[in-house]
DNA sequence: CTCACCGGCAGAACGCTGTTCATTAAGATA
DNA sequence: TATCTTAATGAACAGCGTTCTGCCGGTGAG
């Protein structure tokens, strides 16, 4: 505070259009001590910005106002922050309490569930297409996932597969749902806003091909047309998750005369989504 | 042939010791003037080699003698050529023509083939999940699969889910399968040909590992650890694939007292693969 | 109070990627 | 023979994941 303030003089008063960064604010708000769950918060946020395509470390390391090198001391790779990532969005999740009377509503609230989580954040289902949920966190949720299929009846074999066989049908169906919206995205143009006016007229081109095709030829896809390509795609995900239910109720022993009016466990008895 | 080979003098007649590129055969020799279906070829020895991670326009290149740019004078960009990876890997795959009595084991049939076509070239189903077979020259399997589901009765709206729900098993479990198959490679070693005993020995430390949880909380993930970590996958396959189809035959009528012993459309008459 | 330490971040660098550009060599055509 | 077309080259650009070195400020020991 001596002579040596000549060395380094005493910067004049902050001015005041940048007041707001008084203490060394330059870069790094002096808060916030760059943790794992900040690096994947950013990541998130990039995420939904460009795409999983435009997801890389030099990106969230931009969102975060710090050098790509930074992100090392916390995250070893960007293998690990998809894998964080990928937890993250499942932790926290409710798994029903396996209840037999009601495993098939329960199995339909969890995969429209999961689908919703996977539907919160863009291009989430091709990360998670690419992970197993066989981490410390997630196994919690697999063992409820496999509580239901056991309690209810189903042979140990077929519960061994369910799960899988769930989740991969999720996976799979918004990855699809994805691929569509990105495909009518960039064909109508770079606007974001502008998603869902392309996707209707996308779904209109598509039944206008299929209609095109030649009869002789393609008689099946010019009937169906109008059904795989749809304005809502909630109703396409039921029937898709229906068919796996009913297929998993099959090998439930036929309900021993005592049934109710809901009783599970016949193919037929419970009702379909719609199939008129 | 005036003054101006002054300007263009002619070369000095090539020294002995590179004359084995007499008439310019020195990366290219000469024939194979590099079709897209040379690329194509080129492509899948480097995926078969390297994987789809190390499946780079260099690389493919250097496996043709030829540098990158050329490439795009035949592809318009990579992901021109992964699509045409995709549609290769299944024009000249057969059809079934539909037959109503056989529609199950039809389909049995068709996604067995499908499964060892994906797993005939290393993560192959990595690629084929990022795309849609609504490509002109894939349109006829689409339509004949179609033709199946519809010529057995199925309903419409069945139907129209009925080819996307198994495509999508079937990609999502060979995916599967390739993802332990890496991540055993990786753990044991870069020697490829390890892969087999790593695999084993892999499936042994995940059996190992869910037997030692705890009891209490994971009861179920406990008792089904032997079925879940298999050693071959056939089975497993197998028997997601029924679930599936018994799904769909429930949305068959009942079969009108004509059956004979092998009446498809009763979801329990079918014999499931073995579960006990 | 001073000094050494140490963790967290900056900056630069390496080798790789997909893609584009201007250039060149060779064959075909007139 | 002169021109045109085709196909491939080599260099370049911007960006990627990852690693290394060095700085800078706060902390505990003497």
């Amino acid at each position: 505070m001596t002579d040596a303030a000549a060395d380094t003089p005493t910067p004049p008063p902050t001015s005041p259009w940048e007041r707001e960064r008084p203490a060394r604010a330059r870069v790094a708000p002096v808060r916030a001590p760059l943790s794992r769950e900040r690096i994947v918060e950013a990541a998130f946020i990039v995420l939904d910005r460009q795409g999983l395509d435009g997801l890389s470390m030099r990106q969230v390391a931009a969102e975060l106002g710090v050098t790509v090198s930074a992100l090392y001391a916390h995250v070893s790779s960007k293998d690990d922050l998809l894998e964080l990532m990928y937890t993250r969005l499942f932790t926290g999740f409710a798994m029903p309490a396996p209840d037999p009377e009601r495993w098939r509503e329960q199995l339909r609230d969890f995969a429209r569930s999961v689908r919703q989580r996977l539907l919160s954040h863009r291009d989430m289902a091709r990360i998670s297409m690419a992970h197993v949920p066989f981490t410390a966190e997630l196994l919690p949720h697999v063992e409820a996932l496999l509580a239901v299929f056991r309690t209810a009846g189903l042979p140990d074999r077929i519960a061994a597969e369910a799960g899988d066989l769930i989740s991969t049908y999720i996976d799979g169906f918004v990855l699809e749902e994805g691929m569509w919206q990105d495909r009518a995205a960039q064909l109508g143009g770079g606007d974001s806003s502008m998603a869902r006016p392309d996707w209707r007229e996308m779904a209109g081109d598509m039944q206008d091909y299929f209609a095109s095709l030649p009869a002789k030829d393609f008689p099946h896809l010019r009937a169906l047309a109008g059904l795989m390509v749809t304005d809502s795609s909630d109703e396409r995900f039921d029937i898709g998750l229906e068919i796996i239910l009913r297929g998993l109720a099959s090998y439930l022993p036929e309900p021993a005369a005592d049934g109710g009016p809901d009783a599970p466990g016949a193919p037929d008895a419970p009702r379909p989504p719609d199939a008129t």
